[in-house]
DNA sequence: GTTATGCTTCGATGCTCATCGAACTATGGA
DNA sequence: TCCATAGTTCGATGAGCATCGAAGCATAAC
């Protein structure tokens, strides 16, 4: 028998659980009370969905206290996610106007766990114009040069060989419409963006806050050409 | 504001639906009575389902005298619903057996356009181990070689350069749990299959029958090793 | 201890939607 | 022309499920 997709696709149908999971496409781990709140609906509601979601294995579940943290249960699920935001992007594309009006989700966002938005899409442009990574028809390649480039900035690729993630990904960004760079590269960009300080994770919502003084930092470690 | 996934998750998410679905992951165009038949429900019930398809923009019509033959939209939804057969057999793999039950379905299947199960996964190993493709942990990528390779056996790379559709795409085996070639390069492969006479299409199933003579020349032209 | 907060369980409510039978339209063949 | 087949429309039925209030449990703060 032919595995059946009616059961986790029913589980991403329904809006109130869409709109969690969607939420959780932020990458941060988030309480049971901050999803109601997001999915604005009452915590009993909210219990009762979130107990399917683990169920079905989409969330993982940490206890901490007495708070609930859930989380996206890995990257293939994310890597689903983005596919079906992107699809529903372009069949409601008929109808509203492309991309978020909040300004600086447009600028720069998370997209799980790596950069999207313009400045994602820069950086992806940028990496393609030093040959760092070869974009060959939506698929992504890294070079040699880009091996070595990012084994200067200090990324260790016999620690990461083992992984079952593709290195470097080209994620379709549903706001712009081109590539921007996934993958466990991906990943750790916007890791290393956190920990250099260039920039702050916002509150609530999905949007990269970069300071002046960060972006700058950025455009010169990623050689960025047209700094705006 | 994101787009709203939870549609055509909702759409994807009713087991009649899913199951039309799975079945036009054949490849083949099908006919409002055969995805009746094939979900088990009687022809007004598949009519209201199909026209919501539609109106999803899942799948695309096409009227032909007094039969209208439904199939998938492009490879963006057949990408879409292999992830989904991909995560829905993982977590399924608790409970039941890996892989079809029908050996045939095993051996070698369609999966939208291109060549599954265990045949397919055996042409992907021995193009590999030839140095034509180069499989970078999940990432597939296209060499030189393979690229004069295929170039010999008729296919005219600049033609399909224009396309947006990636070249040459790995594909998780739900039932082998291995990789197989997706992308034009793999619908170009099952076409030829086709042409060829190698195999013919199997009536109401996503089998590939291969004749005897057939899978002979099949291994040969693609080189392939342990013959059986 | 007491109080506040986070989350769950239970039961009741109400809406959405899949399903089918019956009647209808459209196309093709005899 | 008449019949068979493919598909649709309509209305009725019924089941599943999201939703919430109220009450309950667990943890943390005081």
């Amino acid at each position: 028998m032919q595995p059946d997709i009616s059961i986790i696709a029913n589980l991403i149908g329904d809006s109130t659980r869409a709109s969690m999971l969607t939420a959780l496409m932020g990458g941060k781990a988030l309480t049971a009370t901050e999803l109601a709140l997001e999915a604005d609906i009452t915590a009993p509601t909210a219990s009762s969905h979130l107990n399917k979601l683990v169920a079905g294995q989409l969330l993982i579940v940490r206890k901490q206290g007495r708070h609930k943290y859930f989380q996206l249960q890995g990257f293939e699920i994310a890597e689903l996610l983005e596919s079906l935001l992107n699809i529903s992007a372009k069949v409601s594309q008929t109808k509203i106007a492309t991309g978020p009006s909040d300004p600086r989700l447009r600028k720069s966002r998370v997209c799980y766990d790596h950069l999207a938005g313009e400045l994602g899409v820069a950086l992806y442009d940028a990496l393609a114009k030093n040959g760092y990574i070869i974009n060959e028809q939506s698929e992504t390649i890294f070079t040699e040069s880009g091996r070595d480039f990012f084994t200067s900035l200090g990324v260790d690729f016999d620690k990461i060989k083992s992984k079952k993630r593709p290195l470097c990904k080209s994620c379709l960004d549903w706001s712009e419409r081109k590539n921007h760079l996934a993958g466990i590269i991906g990943q750790w960009i916007l890791t290393d963006i956190y920990q250099q300080g260039f920039a702050k994770k916002d509150i609530d919502s999905r949007a990269v806050l970069f300071t002046d003084k960060g972006l700058k930092h950025f455009n010169k470690k990623y050689e960025l050409l047209n700094t705006n």
